[in-house]
DNA sequence: CTCTAATCGAGACGGTACGTCGCGTCTTACG
DNA sequence: CGTAAGACGCGACGTACCGTCTCGATTAGAG
């Protein structure tokens, strides 16, 4: 008998029923955190917007933060498929308005995560951006060290980007480009002597 | 000469009794955030370290971030007077290496407000910076939003602080200055076609 | 040196302050409760109506019960004035007539006391009047014991006061009288036999 | 035949921890209300007596009074079983040893009941009390307002019941029904001319 | 007609209980 | 016999009120 042998796999049997499930739960945060920050969306909440009983919950996520995390982890990659390959061109310029025209795409799903949303959950992301952008190899000065490097790059990204989501009359992307090529990227990309 | 002339004024009786307890419940906030991330501090535990009656604590602050608002917002007022005037001289170099040298100084109350806390508490002390940032009337490019060069400054320091902060083996305060003087100041003071 | 030399007599002082301070806050009391039960007044209630500071009234009375068994009080012992003679005189019809009257007349105050209040100001009430009527030498049936007639006397009397004051039209005096003839003292009047 | 029929009915699932946790509570409560007054009573001493959780108690009662409620009326209900009868069939003495007699038999709980506790818990029980002398169609003369007749004679038989309890060497049962008849119920079943 | 001390208002304080909320676990009953 | 529903233990929250206390500021009444 081999009830959960799945478990120490990857994802073997993707049972349609758990598909399901976490999908809708996956939605129903989406919903939820558009209409309320993070940090107030309780599972009871989610689970009821689902459509999914309470405990099955926990089932497929120990937190709140996980389901948050999974979406977000999308998202990301998604992203850096984008701009990585430009980030190591050296194409900071292209860069910037690769992220700045994806971002405006799923404009609702970014405002849900990084306006409405408190810091907690910014930080969530941020740790993953972090993450994620410190496997893509990018090149830094010598008088920056690596992790600061990739830190600041992420977190000042995001400032800005919460900025623009959160206008009344948001800009053009291309603008928004230019003010992350111009507080971010150029910066970090300046050798010593400047 | 009357004894009390200063009754008909603003804060006539400052109460000992409430400036000890609102004195001993920041002591412990601050003892608390030491020893582990804000957001796990209760307030039955700030007030049990403080020797003060639970419900006592609501009768100075509505929450724990009010109470963390007034630590941080004493600290902060202090740090402007220091780097406010050279800002506005354009003296970015040295505004950097004077904030850095202020944070050396209290490096344990930094700290804690920077480093084990969340990022609600991290939030919220941007918040506070950026209110008061924005009082300073510090010069801004014309291709860069007033709103989000605050944003951005105070966020971008921040995040180089703390970094610094948790380090193991902390950096020297020039050489930090140097960075925040190249990833957020400089940056901010660069004209349009630069 | 006796500053306090007056506390093991009556009322040798009757500072005016004091006589004001009292009359104040039972005036307050029996206002707040003809609005709400008197469990639900609070002390902070009574001192702010009364226009006297809230520790004062501690200086007065240990408890808001205190208080009002000084008010229950005064009114049963005018009462007991009235129709103890005629008890004693065997007249239950008279006593039970003049009994209802003496309500009738102060017919707010009693409502208050009876019928707003929850139960723990009449169980004080009840006490006190069995207490009073105990000194009065209240003749008694042998099949009855002594201590069971006072508190069902007084008990019985109350509940039945208490019927009438809540009643939206009213009933007359005389007919209330009656029936608390026929239901309390007559057949606390009945002998063994009967 | 249907293994589960009466899933369509009033209480379809009665899940056996409910059923556990409310007996244990109102098993805690009359342990406690027999060592002290009701009043004295805390939701959490019950709750730690019962051994359930603290906020589990406002699952299943929003008030210690409901909790209260709940057990005097299952005890108000099976005396009623008794005594209807006889009421309607007008044996006043019969009922009266039946009400007695049953009072005698759980001794303990009515104590806890009508002794120990205050006056408020006192008022419930009458209240309840009432509310089912009043479904039962005792007959009343006319002289006597009905509403008050069951008032008069529910709240005048737990005055009695309640001498009877805190007595210390208390009397036979057969003896108490006496009191209860020639005080109780013969003076209401008197006609007007008596 | 002072002077002295009792009384006052104001309200901060420690403490206790309340009732609510949310989490994450664990039991239950049902399909 | 697995799974969804939801009861449960736990623990923090913020509120309300109690009765005590510490302040000065009156103010009554004795000398």
């Amino acid at each position: 008998m081999a009830p959960r042998s799945d478990e120490s796999r990857g994802p073997p049997r993707p049972d349609a029923r758990i598909t399901r499930s976490r999908h809708a739960l996956q939605t129903a945060l989406l919903d939820l955190v558009a209409e309320m920050p993070f940090e107030e969306v309780t599972v009871a909440a989610i689970t009821k917007r689902a459509g999914i009983g309470y405990a099955t919950f926990f089932r497929h996520y120990p937190t709140r933060e996980a389901l948050l995390a999974e979406i977000a982890d999308a998202l990301i990659g998604r992203l850096l498929v984008l701009i990585a390959p430009l980030v190591l061109a050296q194409d900071t310029a292209a860069a910037a308005l690769a992220l700045t025209r994806f971002v405006d795409a799923c404009r609702r799903l970014c405002r849900g995560l990084l306006v409405g949303a408190g810091d907690a959950i910014r930080r969530d992301i941020t740790a993953r951006a972090v993450a994620a952008a410190g496997t893509a190899g990018a090149p830094m000065p010598e008088w920056l060290p690596r992790d600061l490097g990739i830190v600041h790059g992420v977190a000042t990204t995001l400032t800005i980007l919460r900025w623009w989501l959160e206008q009344d009359r948001p800009q053009d992307a291309a603008a928004v480009a230019d003010i992350v090529d111009r507080l971010v990227f150029a910066p970090m990309a300046r050798p010593a002597g400047a």
